[in-house]
DNA sequence: AAGCGACTGGGACGATTGACCCAGTCCGAA
DNA sequence: TTCGGACTGGGTCAATCGTCCCAGTCGCTT
């Protein structure tokens, strides 16, 4: 064991492959790439991963499970549903202005990993990391509006996701800010509406 | 200019191209796979395109030209403006369940075109198409359905591709047929909810 | 029938990539 | 202080890539 950092080496080289995937792509991120953002030698690469694959398949659980949706989850305290969603997805959308080439990172990894044999299921554990994040702030939120779901949450958070999704595809294509508000008021409005009050006493406790 | 086709060895390395993309993804289109595909030879590719980031351009532009997201409007005579949206919205999603390589190969090709700095500009291109597509089943619906809508057809348009994008992700990731129904289910419910009924005098003329 | 030019086959080139290897170096334990 | 092993630098390898080139071939025109 001795020198400092089996998993440290790792883990900065995942950081730096990282880097390099926003800056470049997938398609860029080569060993020689990733190595020079690092600083190491490509030595180093080979003696930390037994190859590539299994270094983008490290990353992709990585990104995974740091879900950085979390930005997703503020939710403030007395304000209504509706308001909860609506910031939420602003969060999220002010995430994605202020770094989009992070978001279109996460898509790149996606699809390299459903075209790759041995990471087709990668994506399923992704996309359950997005419904959890979802679920998190539909349901804190419901909590702190006093407010329950008429549809079971699930549903709600593949929903929510999916305007998530749908709008961050759109922007990237044409970076039109105001056409993604009309967009998030709209899931704000269309998921808010499927709040019901809680009745006080079921509230109170 | 004599022997067969300029043209038509230019769209039988397209139609090839496209198939190999389907098959191997966007970085599996080299040049040799391509004119292995068509059954040509590699000069041929190079007599025939100046270079291959001249063929995915075109590529691209073919795509986006012949928005196969056609299926999406077939209208039905009288039905109710939420049964068109609903027929819509399966139409794609059977498209998608029979061809999901089809659709991930158009979001590898997005993703491509982002990351190259002269087709940057392609994805606007791309998704001006669907939404496109996406206002002819909505304007062509409200008319058989005799109903207008109560938002300006633009921010329809995208709100319905946010929901065909938001979906498709979430399907290719878990493959759950139940919950693209769900998604489905919801988009026909908000969507249609925005439509009027025309007055009897202008539903008329 | 001849010839011109559009087209093709096959090979080659330089660049880049993932992977490997070996001679060293550096640190901590003894 | 010595020594062993974890670690690194730098070079190398085969494979693959986009691109190019040149000697042919084939079909149309004349």
């Amino acid at each position: 064991m001795a020198r400092l950092s089996s998993d440290e080496r790792r883990a900065a080289l995942l950081q730096a492959a990282l880097r390099v995937i926003d800056r470049d792509g997938v398609h860029g991120a080569t060993t020689r790439a990733i190595v020079a953002e690092a600083g190491m030698s490509l030595a180093s690469f080979h003696y930390a991963f037994r190859s590539r694959d299994e270094m983008i398949r490290e990353l992709i659980a990585f990104v995974v499970e740091n879900e950085q949706q979390v930005s997703l989850a503020a939710v403030q305290a007395d304000a209504d549903i509706r308001t909860v969603v609506r910031s939420g997805l602003q969060a999220f959308f002010e995430l994605l202005v202020s770094n989009p080439t992070r978001e279109q990172a996460l898509f790149e990894l996606m699809h390299y990993s459903l075209r790759t044999p041995e990471l087709g299921e990668l994506p399923r554990a992704q996309y359950a990391s997005y419904f959890r994040a979802a679920r998190v702030l539909l349901e804190s939120g419901a909590a702190a509006a006093g407010v329950t779901w008429s549809l079971p949450i699930e549903e709600l958070a593949r929903i929510l996701i999916a305007f998530t999704d749908g709008l961050t595809l759109a922007w990237l294509a044409d970076r039109d800010d105001a056409a993604a508000a009309v967009v998030m008021d709209f899931a704000a409005d269309t998921i808010s509406a499927l709040a019901v009050p809680v009745r006080a006493k079921e509230h109170q406790r």
